[in-house]
DNA sequence: GTCTATAGGATGATAGAC
DNA sequence: GTCTATCATCCTATAGAC
């Protein structure tokens, strides 16, 4: 039972660097399978098919940011500290499941029935609660007025992005990038 | 001959419109025939096959950008007035090609052979000369001395999306679109 | 220019031997 | 738990009638 748990997640571990370069579709099970030293049949010991697959790598990492977010607004910090925390809940998780995120960002219309609607309703509300700490840093003057959607869209599409671009020109300190990223989202370039 | 060329366009339109939904690989020859009505040999009578369909979508667009930044380089402008320009351009592209631009940042990879070398070699130069823009604002001291890469990656990322945030908000006039995204870009939020 | 028919191969998944 | 063999279905693309 341990060994099949945790042939199961290599199984879900090499899937999802394979998706990240080509996408859920262009990959078949034989490919998944090829790259593990097995046959495609075999993996359906350990996952009930290609689908599993895909919802456990998506609905996971979303529920880290779901998970995030939540620890986050039970601190009741303004809402720039707030930004900057969720800046740095970003940057932690592209670290720990840079793979995944691929898949998260372009894959997750492939999720089927009720796989699709728990990530739905998850971005949703995730989105939703961002829009809601930019919404009251307008409110208290912390925030220039500008269209709150505008600079919803603007951070969250660069945190999104991260993990594309964090391993290309990777392994800027940690610490560094942080610092850099918070300032630039937040204080602008110039 | 003129009717041929524009049921090619058809062709390529309808096909961007469903490659940016589900993706180029999860799209079949008979989804294409059937949006417009015929059966999928049919197309095979003003395109040469898939591959023609996607290449055409994305070389046509990235080109836009190419000439685009090509003509904004012979106005030697200021390093922050060039990042307007960019941004401005961005977002002209945007509401004009909005459904190739999927297709432009998601199913490059699928591109196969001479159509592949070609767009790496244009996407890689004008993140190169994008990236010159910033360099010199920084050593003009017209952009702050942060990491480079980092202003870069997280404009890039910004602009590259908007087409998946615009038509979803949509219709915020253009004008007042340009200059908010400028403002939140450039000078930050705070 | 569109159709039917079909080639030739890949795909997700199952059955059953070991 | 992995294999071979296989099914049923889908895919891109072509041939040839109309």
């Amino acid at each position: 039972m341990m060994k099949t748990l945790s042939r199961k997640n290599e199984i879900i571990k090499v899937a999802a660097t394979l998706f990240r370069k080509k996408g859920y579709n262009a990959i078949s099970m034989r490919d998944i399978a090829s790259e593990m030293d097995m046959k495609a049949a075999s993996l359906y010991n350990h996952i009930s098919g290609k689908q599993e697959i895909l919802a456990t790598i998506i609905l996971e990492v979303a529920n880290e940011f779901t998970l995030g977010m939540e620890r986050m607004l039970t601190q009741k910090s303004s809402s720039l500290k707030s930004l900057e925390n969720l800046i740095e809940l970003h940057i932690d998780i592209t670290l720990n499941h840079s793979e995944a995120l691929a898949s998260l960002n372009n894959d997750w219309m492939h999720l089927e029935g009720k796989n699709l609607n728990a990530f739905i309703k998850m971005r949703d509300g995730y989105e939703s609660n961002f829009r809601n700490i930019i919404q009251q840093g307008i409110e208290a003057n912390e925030i220039k007025p500008h269209h709150p959607e505008v600079i919803l869209f603007s951070i969250l599409s660069t945190l999104r992005t991260l993990y594309i671009w964090y391993e290309k020109r990777g392994k800027l300190d940690v610490n560094v990038l942080k610092k850099d990223m918070v300032s630039v989202l937040i204080k602008g370039i110039v």
